[in-house]
Order: structure tokens, then sequence, then C-alpha cells
RNA sequence: GGCACCGUGGCGGAGUGGCUACGCAGCGGCCUGCAAAGCCGUGUACACCGGUUCGAUUCCGGUCGGUGCCUCCA
């Protein structure tokens, strides 16, 4: 079990990660609005905290990751009504797309999906809190949050209260209730065109955006849980609220450490709905499939802006390429000694703020050392490879194919082939292979033979 | 305007007060009948200007350029 520091958002420095108890740690990153299909850069948070949690396994840490998704909202409300269907409908036909896209990433289900929609006694019971404490009021069925109750509002975003110039600026109703500009909505009555909402001491309504996680990461993890997350979009204002929530309501810090995302581009800007640069996650799949996708993920820092480009999506298939390249090589078994000294340094990567493209230096060194074992015909085990894979959730990829083998053409043809070739008949021998190829089939000549290889695009 | 961050070789992308990141692409070579795969070799990269220092891509200041957030956002 190895130290391991996280960049914190709230301090600006690395933390040494610390839990609770002992060997426990409990993550909460915030999932998607879920009003129509996520892209790729909802993407990312799944990933990297499915990874990370993978990576803390490892370490010998119990992990419990809570991943939410938020199924009532006014976007929601407005999509619904767009198309004509019930707001409850679409937020349970795109909270399946959600699940079934992210289950082709493989990289298995949170431990926890909480819904907004389920966890009302929750976030009512948490209202209430606050209102008892004066740090939230009720105004025509609405409930505000009074953002100069908490002395700390700020300092995860580090902004300073009094240089904030509004609040939820365009909404007329909000501004005439609230009693400052800069308190936020805990809950708001239930309006015309709504068609879902909750009893509550105060009224009939639903909740706002940033009760619902404080709510249901109390719930789930307690307060003072080990790390919160999400991509960095959310610090100001969605975190910085759940925090003051929290903070007023139990006097306790809602995390110990606050761990971002960045944002995906796309030519330079932030990948958004709202922008509409969007590559939705089922056709990345679709196009360039999980591996390369995962690896491409892990390929640059977690906090860095990662260029959705054409160029870098190669690089991410070269890179499952050679992966499948070496599986081909290796024996099952333990691996050289003398290697260990480039998987210790992936996993001193992973623990130095989760850097996994430098433990993927590392892991290249360690692949381009396996090979040139191998080609000079020594014996190299696969166990480390497969060790550091398991963590990235590309393991798989040392696992030879198993589904399509060559069929009986390919292999009439290769043993022509290989009958040409005794005979000295080049050209015959060429030609085959050319036919080969047009059915997806690479010939690999060996010291062991001829063999046939899937062509990878 | 406020806050946060970035500018690294053709491209992607780590990192460091002096010593090879790594990968992709290219080029040369080894291997091969030729290929494929793999291996070896190959690029005086650190936006610009000052400062600190024996020495700065790395620290400090400034300039220019870019990004995110500032109550829809992952």
């Amino acid at each position: 079990m190895r130290t391991i520091r996280i960049h914190d958002t709230a301090s600006g420095e690395l933390q040494e990660l610390r839990p609770r108890v002992p060997g426990a740690v409990g993550i909460y990153a915030c999932g998607p609005t879920v009003y129509n299909r996520i892209h790729v850069g909802n993407a990312r948070p799944f990933v990297v905290f499915a990874l990370f949690k993978r990576f803390l396994v490892h370490e010998g840490y119990a992990v419990t990751l809570v991943a939410n998704l938020t199924d009532v909202n006014d976007k929601i409300y407005a999509a619904a009504t767009r198309q004509g269907v019930a707001s409850t409908a679409l937020a349970e036909e795109m909270g399946a797309h959600y699940r079934a896209d992210t289950d082709r990433l493989q990289l298995g289900r949170p431990d926890l999906e909480p819904l907004a929609t389920t966890s009302m006694p929750a976030i009512v019971a948490l209202i209430e809190d606050l209102i008892a404490r004066d740090a939230a009021y009720v105004a025509e069925g609405d409930v505000y949050f009074r953002v100069r109750a908490d002395t700390r509002y700020g300092s995860l975003s580090r902004r300073d209260v009094d240089r904030m110039d509004q609040g939820e600026g365009d909404d007329p109703v909000g501004l005439r209730l609230k009693q400052d500009p800069l308190d936020f909505a805990l809950w708001k009555a239930t309006k015309p065109g709504e068609d879902t909402a909750w009893d509550t001491p105060w009224g009939r309504g639903r909740p706002g955006w940033h009760i619902e996680c404080s709510a249901m990461a109390e719930e789930a993890l307690g307060v003072g849980f080990e790390i919160h997350g999400g991509g960095n979009d959310l610090v100001f204002p969605h975190h910085e609220n759940e925090a003051a929530q929290t903070r007023c309501a139990r006097d306790a810090e809602l995390a110990a450490l606050w761990m971002h995302t960045g944002m995906i581009e796309l030519r330079g800007a932030k990948m958004s709905k709202s922008v509409g640069n969007i590559t939705p996650l089922h056709e990345a799949l679709d196009e360039i499939g999980r591996d390369a996708l995962v690896l491409l993920f892990a390929s640059s820092h977690y906090r860095q802006p990662l260029n959705w480009a054409d160029d870098s999506i190669a690089q991410a298939r070269a890179g499952v390429r050679r992966l499948r390249e070496i599986g081909r090589v290796l024996e099952p078994g333990p691996s050289p000694d003398d290697l260990q000294g480039e998987s210790d340094a992936f996993f001193a990567a992973l623990a130095d703020d989760f850097n996994t493209a430098r433990a993927l230096g590392h892991l290249w060194s360690w692949v381009r050392e396996a090979n040139r074992r191998t080609a000079a015909g020594e014996t190299v085990g696969d166990d480390r490879l497969r060790e550091m894979l398991a963590v990235l959730a590309l393991d798989g990829l040392l696992d030879p194919a198993t589904e399509d083998g060559p069929d009986d053409r390919a292999l009439a043809l290769l043993r022509e082939r290989g009958a040409a070739r005794a005979a000295k008949d080049w050209a015959r021998a060429d030609e085959i292979r050319d036919a080969l190829a047009a059915d997806g089939w690479t010939v690999r000549d060996g010291a062991s033979g001829a063999e046939l290889v899937r062509t990878e695009g």
C-alpha cells in the first residue's frame, strides 16, 4: 500500500490520501444530468474514477465509488416538453442509455448510483436542517440557501464572495424572492408544466441541483469522506454550493479532498452540449472501440485538457495494436525481476496524483525491453505487464481473440502460400498474401512458420 | 474585470535547477525472398524579454498567445 497523493482543488496542493478508517476510501463523483445521450466529455470522469478505483484496490484499499445521476432538473423538463413525453420517462430512457453506453466501456459499475428522485427523504431532511439553522429560508414555496451564512463560501473555487456580481441572474422570480442575489435555490416550488413534484413541510416542489449531491453523498459515505470528484466545470458553483450546504448543516466538511478532471477539447474549445461540438460516447465507441478510448484517456494526465483529434485517436489505436502484438509473444508466468524497476515506477507514478501518462511511459519501456528479449529468443512472462494493464483495464489486450480464428479458406490459402514459398514461387506467394489481406488477414512469417493475424485498423 | 490554468521537438504528451521521458509519424539500418511484426540508430524541444544562479525548459518578474469557470455544463 503506497502513500497516495492527489491534487486537491480546495488547497491547490497535493494532499496525501488519509482515510477516516485506514484502508477504506469513499469516492463520490458527480454524474450526468440525464436528458440526452452522454458525450465523450461526460465519459472522462467516469473512466478516470473507475481507473483510479482500480488502482486503489490494487494498492489494497477497500473502495466505495458513488456516482449519481441527476434525474430531475430544468433541462429534463424542457427536453421532455419539447419531445412531448413525461419527464420521468425521458429521464428513465436516458438513464438507461447512460448505463448501456458506459457499460460498453467495460469498467464495471460504480458501487452506488443514486438518483435524486429516489433520495428525496435525505434531500428534504437536509434542507430542514439548513432551515432550522437559519442557513436557508422559505420564500413562496421556494427554499434558498443563505450564502453569507457560510463564512467559508468561496474557499473551494477561491472566489471572494464580495466580488461576485450576481446570482442566478436571469430568473426574475428567484431574484425577487432571494434575500441576497448570491443565494441559490435548494428547493423550487412546482410550476405549471412540471410533471413531477414532492410534498414537503414548505410545500410541493422539487430539489435544486446542488442539494441532491450533498444529501446523496452524505447518505452513501457520511460526511468528511475521502474524495469528491467530477469535471472541473463543476467546481463552481456546483461543488462550492455542495460544500457550503454540508458545512452549514453539519459543521463538517463534506469531503476531505476534491479531485477534478480536465475538459475534453475539440479544436481548442471545450466539448459541451451547449456549444454543440460533441461526440456522443456511443459513436466514439463504435468508431474507435473501448480499448483505444480507455488508452486515450489514460495517455494524458486527468487534470489536463484532452485534445479530441484524429491524430490523438490514431495514436491510441496504434498503442492498442502494440499491446496486442506483445500479447502474442509473451508467455504466462513470472516476469523478469530486472524489469521490475519499470513496473514499480509505473505504480509510483499512479500514486503521485494518478499520473497515468507518466505511468504509461514506464509501461512502454517495459514493453520495448520485453520485445527485445523475445526477439533474442528469450521467454518473457507476462505477469507484471498484466498487473500494470489490469489497473488500466486493458489487460484483456494480452489475451488472444477467441471468437474469430482463421477460417478453413484462410488456412487453405496459407498452406498453399507455404507450398509456393517452398517452391520459391514468390509471385504466387505474394498473390495469396494479397488475397488473405483482402479477407482481413495479415501474414506473419516467423521462425516457427507463418501465422495469420487479424488486420486491425 | 475576478479566479484558476496552459504555452515542450512534425504530432500527442510527461517531467526536471545540470544527467534518455514515453508514444505516434518520418528517415536510415537489422531481420525477411519481399513484406508484416519486432529491435537498433536518428531530432542541439522547451512562446518571448529580463532577473536569481556556477548553470534555467524548470525558480522569480514582465510581455505576448491560448483555455476553463464567474449560477445550464462532466
